[in-house]
DNA sequence: GTCTATATTTGGATAGAC
DNA sequence: GTCTATCCAAATATAGAC
């Protein structure tokens, strides 16, 4: 609540916690103006549509902060380098573990809520970036799309289960696992 | 709203649904109730705490029904038979990956309302029942945790990736490639 | 044990001054 | 752009009849 100067993109950051921390519905105006530090009629003024509104809004934030992480990776040309840029930025943006995942947590509200679309594009997009990652170091594509969908899998279900378990060693453990596997050559079965 | 004799476990049954589906906050006791067929009023006169207390029920409620899926379990003495068992009763509990988890979405509410050691106690649960099963197998034991650790992971991850991309497809295929690699011998790295 | 009715609080949203 | 004050609806919870 201290900075005064709060440019829109601190402003999403700090709604971004908000539903991060409590859910959709778990978030109130209330908790979410003092998070951010500005009275509920200026969060209106900056999001007419309100709560709904907000939740959009993070959702195309942390797009776009994930878009800018897909270029740097791409500018990479060594498959597994590009797997490591990707892991240390979703290391980081969940903080080792110890955040819950955004998508997750809207996903609670999908039903309520029209945040089907959004939240798919997300993930799909996540999929394909490590999708073309796999196909980098010599999987093939079917291959490569399946190992994509259970790296997403296992990352979202080490944010579960380490918030549930209160040992962010869940998320630091899958990570590492990620990191030494996802790119192994096939061994077929 | 038809049964007009809703025993405990019933309602018990009833108000899980309404959790799974919406979590905790997203629940209100008016949707509660109406989904248990009770008055709001019937459900206090159950659960004086009101909608926490009803939580915690559906908790132990929940637990009660893993432990019975357990005992079966542990008669069994094939290892892969034990795994499919088990698996079995997963792929049941969440219909395929149409349903979400009780204590993923629990979790979301788990620093305002006081879940934390029953959830972390039916993940321990979990986690060790299927430590078990890996070292029957012929596993080491630290080899049977990691294992036991990472299913779980995957199985809470497919359940929020299935019901982001709208695709149960994602639980199917993670269930599948549990049953078949979970308790293959160890190949070092 | 269940209901109807009601109290109380909280949450989402708006009006209008500065 | 931000605030205070306020409105309205919804949510939690209780009282008391049956």
């Amino acid at each position: 609540m201290p900075a005064p100067l709060a440019t829109r993109t601190e402003v999403l950051d700090r709604i971004m916690e908000s539903f991060r921390k409590d859910g959709y519905d778990g978030a109130s105006l209330e908790t979410i103006s003092k998070r951010v530090g500005l009275g509920k009629s200026s969060l209106y003024h900056h999001f007419p549509g309100g709560k709904e509104e907000m939740a959009h809004a993070v959702l195309a934030h942390l797009n776009e902060g994930l878009r800018e992480t897909f270029d740097v990776v791409k500018a990479e040309p060594h498959p597994k380098k590009k797997l490591d840029l990707i892991l240390d930025a979703i290391d980081a943006l969940y903080e080792g573990g110890k955040k819950a995942c955004l998508l997750a947590r809207l996903g609670a509200s999908v039903d309520r809520i029209r945040f089907g679309a959004p939240l798919k594009a997300t993930f799909s997009g996540l999929m394909s970036v490590l999708a073309d990652i796999c196909r980098a170091a010599g999987l093939t594509a079917p291959i490569a799309r399946h190992r994509a969908e259970q790296a997403i899998v296992r990352i979202e279900g080490a944010l579960v289960v380490s918030a549930a378990m209160g040992d962010p060693g869940v998320f630091a453990r899958t990570l590492a696992e990620l990191r030494t596997t996802l790119l192994l050559p096939d061994r077929g079965r």
